[in-house]
DNA sequence: AACTATTTATAAGA
DNA sequence: TTCTTATAAATAGTT
């Protein structure tokens, strides 16, 4: 609409085309802001289409990957739990008996208990060691995701000379 | 633009509103084609804004918590490995010894090492009636986020009748 | 759904 | 860029 009928396509001239771009971005401006009103209800569909999609895959990456180490968490607590003997009591009193009376029976009772708080000192000393390394570390190691939000589409460009000017 | 200048308003008459919705349509369809070659780019810049910082968000809150769990991991890890004596013959080789020594002096190996495997089995038992426990209930412990992405921005109706008759 | 008078958008030019 | 102006495009009211 203007002085003449005019092919959508590309404008050479640069000064023309700057001038052009100007114009119809005025018009399309004074456009978008009518049916604005529209654009929420547009975006909020498109969002829970493309993106809401996207998101869910990597939501259920993250919480598998949570859910994973959970599991293998509470197996260890559990594991940790025995060892350490919380519920020896109850699983095998004769061990610790037997052990026990040995021990008193040979009398070095003293000496046994001197080495195991060494050992626990040595223990909590490397435990803590490693609690340090990790927090200094961790973050670098952290598994990337993309971050890329493709947006699953692609139009033609029929008219190349309004996206080549939006840049 | 027609017979009339018309304040943009709701239209009372169904009828009429009906029309002119759509030939309202059928002109922003039109419209929409001719510009859709800018829809991608700006739809990806929308997203970037409001779509990703809202990601960013939620997926913050799941690697913080991947982190914590997996340090809590490695901690255990560690702690069995040691408790499980993995190391013990380098960290302890005194108390094995004594105790080795005193339980062939008073001749009970035979019956501690049956009793040990007796508390291998049960242990063996708990840990897997644990994790079968927790791979059916886990599920349903999960922690939810909430699944809105609201748009951060609500734009004033000022062509209501556009709105109204979108649905 | 087609017609048409009128408004709106804009191409070309200054 | 902004203003002007002639013409294309969209559309309100009509048939």
């Amino acid at each position: 609409m203007g002085r003449g009928k005019i092919e959508i396509k590309r404008i050479e001239n640069s000064a023309n085309r700057q001038v052009t771009f100007s114009k119809r971005r005025a018009g399309i401006m004074k456009k978008a802001k009518e049916i604005s009103v529209l654009l929420p209800q547009v975006l909020e569909k498109y969002h829970q289409h493309s993106g809401q999609k996207l998101w869910d895959a990597k939501h259920e990456k993250l919480s598998a990957e949570i859910d994973r180490i959970r599991k293998e968490n509470d197996n260890m607590q559990m594991e940790l739990r025995h060892l350490k003997g919380e519920d020896l009591t109850s699983l095998q009193p004769v061990e610790l008996g037997v052990i026990e009376d040995c021990l008193q029976r040979v009398g070095v009772s003293e000496e046994v208990e001197g080495e195991a708080e060494v050992f626990q000192q040595q223990q909590q000393l490397t435990i803590n060691g490693n609690v340090r390394e990790m927090e200094n570390g961790y973050h670098e190691k952290e598994r990337e995701y993309p971050s890329q939000m493709s947006l699953g589409f692609r139009v033609q460009p029929f008219q190349p000379n309004l996206q080549e000017t939006l840049q």
